[in-house]
DNA sequence: CGCGATTTGTGCACGACTTCACAAGCGCCT
DNA sequence: AGGCGCTTGTGAAGTCGTGCACAAATCGCG
């Protein structure tokens, strides 16, 4: 749902001038089905352990938890090589998918804000499987500079271009306290920093060339307060209470 | 985005038997809409500490990085009552959103798994503003059973049951491994937990009267990479660069 | 008291995404 | 070789969401 993420696609409509990607010509995928591409990816992988060489769009989408129609047409738009009647093949599809996510190299992340949140971020050990590392943490508190986290020292933010040209990062992770995010974003998009993925409850302003996601822990809980409201005002007075029917996977 | 929301929304198209509420019939928001309100809430917050008695749409628009005709769309779903000509009252804004949203009541919330990141989010101070607080923590490891964290002890899964029926809870929160996630989820549903928040990397099965968010920061990692790559393809033969021309707010 | 400046509320058209339904293709079995 | 069952890929219809553009309403001021 990031609204810059539209900024790309909107403007190269089909001329096919700017082709000269090792891949095939990636064809504009809509920004939703980006959004599902590391779900499936995620699946396939679970798949791939489990054994499996191929999947057919069913499997794979109820592993994913979204429509089999669907999956399909997402995939098609990677050129996608099903084969009609058997299914997909499990490990050319991650590679594909993994391709044109960019993951084959590993990305370098940098981490600002080592407080409550950013110190579980460092830890957390699912980065690096899932095609990244953390390659510098920063905190802007002296107190916290020094500390070592994971096997990584949290350095001064006043480091950062320096550590960030050096490490050629151009993914960063914020995780301050909302009122210091937005200077943050700017240091770092001076340093050349190009996606943002903010923790921080506030709004960025960022050139457009900048992509940012967002991820607020109270606003998704007040989203399910919505419906936890809803429901309560439907139950009182229910005509058949339809209570544990049908387990039914839901989609993310 | 959770396939489950459709479901409520689509079983009660206009008729209005069943309104009885203390809201004065919630008018069927939509779902995109449902999602912005609570980035709205935080920004009328954020004016109201500021000091702002009334908001334009633009103003407050702008301080939740969407379009005003948008906001004024949403906003229009709950009755507003802004006055034209001037804007929105702040302090009664504040008060239907979060009413629409069901904040009034601090609600209770389950975390279970305490891990590198159940132990970030039990520590974030952020929920209490903003209408949660943490009722109770569980994690199925005995060694970290007892574990006093930020004034809350950790409890045994096994005691789940007696604890969200003693407590109210109707919230919970997700933390574990994925491995473990399933069946945390099959035991808080079967205690009666209608809402879901799950931060393990996977798809839940759950029955349709539970509402799951997820949130998967690889997930986010991953979107940001793919666009970082499309960046990279871009720029290799640019015309102008465009580096830093103008500053511009970007939404979630 | 009426006028102009301002801002809300919304009809409408457009675009994006989803879902259905089915033709096209592939492999297996006889 | 041919037919049959299965699964992909995709046209087309339907649904949802967005943003423009403007009428309606309110305030302040002369």
């Amino acid at each position: 749902m990031p609204a810059s993420a539209r900024s790309h696609m909107s403007q190269q409509h089909n001329d096919r001038s700017a082709i000269r990607t090792d891949v095939p010509d990636l064809p504009d995928l809509p920004d939703a089905t980006v959004g599902r591409l590391p779900e499936y990816l995620r699946a396939l992988h679970a798949l791939a352990d489990a054994g499996a060489d191929v999947v057919s769009s069913e499997e794979l989408a109820a592993a994913a938890g979204v429509n089999s129609a669907k999956l399909r047409k997402d995939l098609s738009y990677l050129r996608s090589n099903g084969t009609r009647g058997v299914g997909y093949d499990v490990t050319q599809l991650i590679e594909k998918i993994e391709h044109v996510l960019g993951l084959n190299q590993h990305r370098a992340v940098a981490l600002v804000g080592v407080g409550n949140l950013g110190h579980a971020l460092a830890g957390y050990a699912g980065f690096g499987s899932r095609g990244f590392h953390i390659a510098a943490l920063f905190d802007a508190d002296q107190a916290r500079v020094g500390e070592w986290i994971n096997g990584l020292a949290v350095r001064h933010t006043s480091q950062l271009a320096e550590v960030v040209a050096q490490e050629g990062i151009s993914i960063a992770v914020i995780a301050t306290p909302a009122h210091a995010a937005q200077s943050v974003a700017d240091a770092l998009v001076s340093c050349g920093v190009t996606s943002i993925l903010n923790f921080a409850p506030c709004v960025l302003s960022v050139p457009e060339n900048v992509d940012v996601r967002k991820v607020d822990l109270a606003i998704e809980l007040q989203i399910l307060s919505f419906h936890e409201h809803r429901k309560a005002s439907l139950t009182a007075l229910p005509s058949t209470l339809p209570s544990v029917l049908g387990q039914e996977a839901v989609g993310s």
